[in-house]
DNA sequence: TGCCCGCGATTCCTCAGACAAGTAGAGGGG
DNA sequence: CCCCTCTACTTGTCTGAGGAATCGCGGGCA
């Protein structure tokens, strides 16, 4: 058994390794690296793992490798990336979240929205519906409707913000019900319906205690 | 023919090709990439350099490739510059995001707070309370106090919201502050010792209320 | 002395092939 | 109908080779 559920393949070790190499200022900014081979032979991994690690680095901003000439250093920390930082969380922590904008957006979308939200809501209820074969598109289907309900809030903030925890949350839910599908379709169903109609008759406290609920539950079976 | 393309190495032109794709949507947000050795081929690349490209879009947090499975698209974007959406949002769309959280993040706060937390927010209330000073300095004591509640909730990615929060917060009241001073300096402070009491007795709902209240005052103080 | 040029050593870039490790779906047995 | 095994496919890693770009050294020249 392997302690971690994710596990890092050998490049992003030696990247990770690298990084933290260069933190701790072994080679300082805008200095150069040791050779690829070298740098391998003393990390004992080959050159195509070194070489994807450094790659990674440079996606990052961190290194920049010029033919003949070597690798660079241009940046001592990736800097404070929002994806990065949920990619790091937790799931748990990354719902918690979520639950806290998607309560409230829920209360503001009752109060605020207008006929046109409430099509667009009762469509994308429509959409979740078909028992999809695919996970994938259940999950996609899923997350239109919620967004849909964000965007019934009219505030441009919460729907980047669910926009930022989109991939997160959508990589976690798809590895989930692949694992273990949801034991009622019917009353997940149900529970969307009723914050649609809560928002419909611009009930907010009902709408926000139905997608508080909902998401509850949601994080009670990731966790 | 080959001139112009030759300033970049081979492997980030086809990142930027691969990029460029999946932003048109040729492989959607969640759906797998074709086999290495078959987009290689179509690319007329070599296997590792294609390795490589896809690297360097894994360390954007574009791609992420999971062995005997394939690679996966887990965004369609680089992330966004979340300081330019949070300055030209209006001010009281972030407010609405910062009740959300900062009214979620209270109520984790009284069910998770630990003995530590509470002594640092009763500091932290402490150190509000000292009037006739600044404006700047009073605003920055606040933000202080606010934080400390997040952090109470054990909750890193309500800590990063925060933050990233404060400083389009902090310009707003200055502006206020400065404008029109608070009515009552007492009123205040017995809101948010209101909201420390809640959370030291574990009484989630109340924290929460406590924490909405205060907020909702001030976002129509600003609004 | 000072400058320019050529050349070789070093380094990264790209490709091809091989095998290991892991996943997901098909098919058989209960 | 469910569970298990097995197989085809995919990514992960290593090795070896040759091409291309850069840098530094030394010789030639004014």
């Amino acid at each position: 058994m392997v302690a971690q559920l994710q596990r890092h393949p050998l490049a992003a070790q030696v990247a990770d390794a690298l990084l933290e190499r260069i933190r701790a200022g072994e080679w300082p900014l805008g200095h150069r690296l040791p050779a690829e081979t070298v740098l391998a032979a003393r990390l004992g991994v080959g050159r195509s793992t070194l070489r994807e690690a450094i790659r990674e680095l440079a996606g990052k901003g961190v290194l920049d490798s010029r033919q003949g000439a070597g690798v660079f250093v241009t940046a001592l920390d990736v800097p404070d990336d929002w994806d990065a930082v949920l990619r790091r969380a937790d799931v748990a922590a990354v719902l918690e979240a979520r639950i806290a904008i998607e309560a409230e957006a829920a209360a503001l979308a009752a109060a605020r929205r207008t006929p046109a939200d409430v099509r667009a809501l009762r469509r994308a209820l429509a959409g979740r519906a078909p028992a999809g074969r695919c996970v994938d598109d259940h999950v996609d289907a899923d997350m239109a409707f919620h967004r849909a309900v964000i965007v019934a809030a009219h505030n441009e903030v919460l729907v980047e913000l669910f926009d930022a925890f989109v991939p997160r949350v959508r990589t976690a839910m798809v590895h989930m019900l692949r694992a273990r599908p949801l034991a009622s379709e019917e009353a997940d169903h149900e529970a969307h319906a009723r914050l649609v109609e809560a928002i419909a008759r611009r009930d907010a406290p009902a709408a926000a205690a139905a997608s508080r609920t909902h998401l509850t539950a949601l994080k009670e079976a990731l966790g």
